[in-house]
RNA sequence: GGCGGCGUACCCAAGUGGUAAGGGAGCAGUCUGCAAAACUGUCAUUCAGCGGUUCGAAUCCGCUCGUCGCCUCCA
């Protein structure tokens, strides 16, 4: 089994061979700290979460690194509009995104570096740029020469004569050429700068990730990630930047995520439609977020319906009804057929190396569900013994792909709780009523019982009754 | 105007040359005091439409229709 991995660069799924056998270079975008991280941001640090952990499962050594843009015009802005210091923005932000991706279980990438941490570099990148003339300075803005790198267009497909044509850009009378593009900007009044050859300025918006990318992971990168709306220009002026540079490629792999819609519709601050990380985490459990986002491929447009979430939540939930199931048949991780584990791991390990196929191989965890399942029944009824070892197989499994897509990695008793919790249930003022009703039953009182189920029910209270016993939980 | 993506059942969604995964909803059954859960059966002779290539196409090619994105800040 290879993995193969669609590259925006040459529109087809390619075998995925590092430059340097086991070793991964992975570069991902990160945000640009003006405001709370939204949805979007959440499929994009998903996607490259999972397939980072997918990565390292395949037993690669992989430098994950994911940068914040913590120096930007809209930082700028944002700081002006609101009397503050573009500092105490960006750290505010930081903070807000860093703890949106712990509620969502994303790992923490290997370096997470800040783009005013490496002015240097990025002032050494323009310099080099200025001396191999790529780039020239006005005043004290540099910009970016684009017609003189041959290969730009490369990544997005785009002609430069296309571009010029189509160009809504205003015309900056400085510029050669209305396609350049600024590496440095010089500051006005009241805005940050840092000192350079050129005078105080501060980077323009794509210089930042190439001076990172040179800086953590070296002059040639495996895989370089984000979304797709920054194939261009943020992308392709990366390339640009870097391959003029160093006269070396940069990205081996380029992996764009598509688009998060909200009801149909593209967010957009117009439509005053953004839904926030942290709002989305108070309506629906990061279980059946996670689930949401992975239930399609990476590159699909995906649709966030308050419908589909609770659909999603319905599935965790089978999930978790079942591994609840399993665990109290007796069947462990620790005890299992290895040659059925290898062969189910083998399905899931398909479906993820067809460009990480997430969807795919979320279906074979459910035909593993209903599988395990059947098995239960079947000794169940016929009172035959229960396939401790064939289930533990399946145990064994679902604690890998846990590992891997950062979704089912909880025990069922913590699911519940946690969906209890989530709806402001009083479980003490449940657990009497189920108690009562118990204790109605086993008197055959069951006009009683049944009563007191209403009650329950009307509470949103699901119940089930089992070997003298009553499980119950909120219906999703 | 230029470039690109997508269109699979009631909904979500995999499948990119060998005869339609999976989930949800619905209906029927088994189980149950009744339920719920679980299981079983049912649910696309067909993949937007029309042509073409092929022994064979949802998959490849052409055209048409619809839809979305990028070309400007954006995950």
């Amino acid at each position: 089994m290879t993995l193969r991995i669609y590259n925006t660069l040459t529109n087809q799924k390619e075998e995925f061979i590092p430059l340097d056998p086991g070793k991964v270079r992975l570069y991902v975008c990160g945000p640009t700290v003006y405001s709370h991280s939204h949805i979007g941001h959440a499929r994009s640090a998903v996607s490259f979460d999972v397939i980072y952990r997918y990565l390292k499962h395949l037993g690669y050594d992989i430098n994950y690194t994911r940068n914040y843009t913590d120096i930007d015009d809209k930082i700028i802005n944002r700081a002006n509009a609101d009397g503050e210091d573009w500092k105490v923005i960006a750290e505010r932000y930081i903070e807000s995104f860093d703890k949106d991706m712990q509620g969502l279980g994303v790992e923490l990438p290997t370096n997470r570096p800040r783009a005013t941490e490496s002015i240097e570099k990025i002032i050494e990148l323009i310099e080099t740029l200025i001396s191999k003339g790529y780039a020239y300075a006005v005043g004290a803005d540099v910009f970016y020469s684009v017609r003189k790198f041959e290969g730009y267009g490369k990544l997005s497909g785009k002609n430069i004569e296309d571009l010029e044509s189509g160009a809504r850009v205003q015309i900056d009378e400085r510029k050669e050429d209305p396609l350049d593009f600024a590496l440095w900007k010089s500051s006005k009044d009241g805005e940050p700068w840092w000192k350079s050859p050129w005078g105080n300025g501060r980077p323009g918006w794509h210089i930042e990730c190439s001076a990172m990318c040179l800086e953590w992971l070296g002059e040639t990168i495996d895989i370089h990630g984000g979304g797709k709306d920054l194939v261009f220009p943020h992308h392709e002026n990366e390339i640009a930047q870097s391959e003029a540079a160093t006269g070396k490629p940069f990205a081996r792999n380029w992996i764009h995520n598509g688009f998060v819609n909200i009801e149909k519709e593209k967010m957009s601050k117009s439509l005053g439609n953004i839904l926030n990380i942290s709002e989305a985490l108070e309506e629906n459990s990061a279980e059946s977020i996670r689930l949401f986002l992975l239930s399609s491929q990476y590159r699909s447009p995906i649709d966030y319906t308050s419908e589909t979430l609770k659909e999603n939540e319905a599935k965790a939930e089978r999930f978790y009804r079942t591994i609840k199931r399993i665990e109290e048949a007796g069947a462990s991780s620790d005890n299992f057929d290895a040659e059925s584990y290898e062969k189910k791991l083998a399905h899931f390990k398909a479906a993820m190396d067809d460009d990480f196929n997430t969807a795919a191989a979320i279906g074979k965890v459910f035909e593993e569900i209903a599988e395990a399942n059947r098995s239960l029944d079947k000794a169940a009824k016929k009172g035959t013994e229960i396939p401790l070892e064939e289930l533990g197989a399946t145990a064994r499994l679902f604690s890998e792909i846990s590992a891997i897509l950062g979704i089912f990695a909880k025990s069922p008793a913590e699911y519940f709780s946690e969906v209890k919790e989530r709806a402001s249930i009083d479980s003490a003022e449940i657990e009497k009523l189920v108690k009562a009703r118990l204790a109605a039953r086993a008197a055959k009182d069951f006009a009683k019982a049944d009563e007191i189920r209403d009650q329950l029910t009307a509470k949103n209270i699901i119940l089930e009754d089992r070997d003298g016993e009553t499980f119950w939980t909120v219906k999703q």
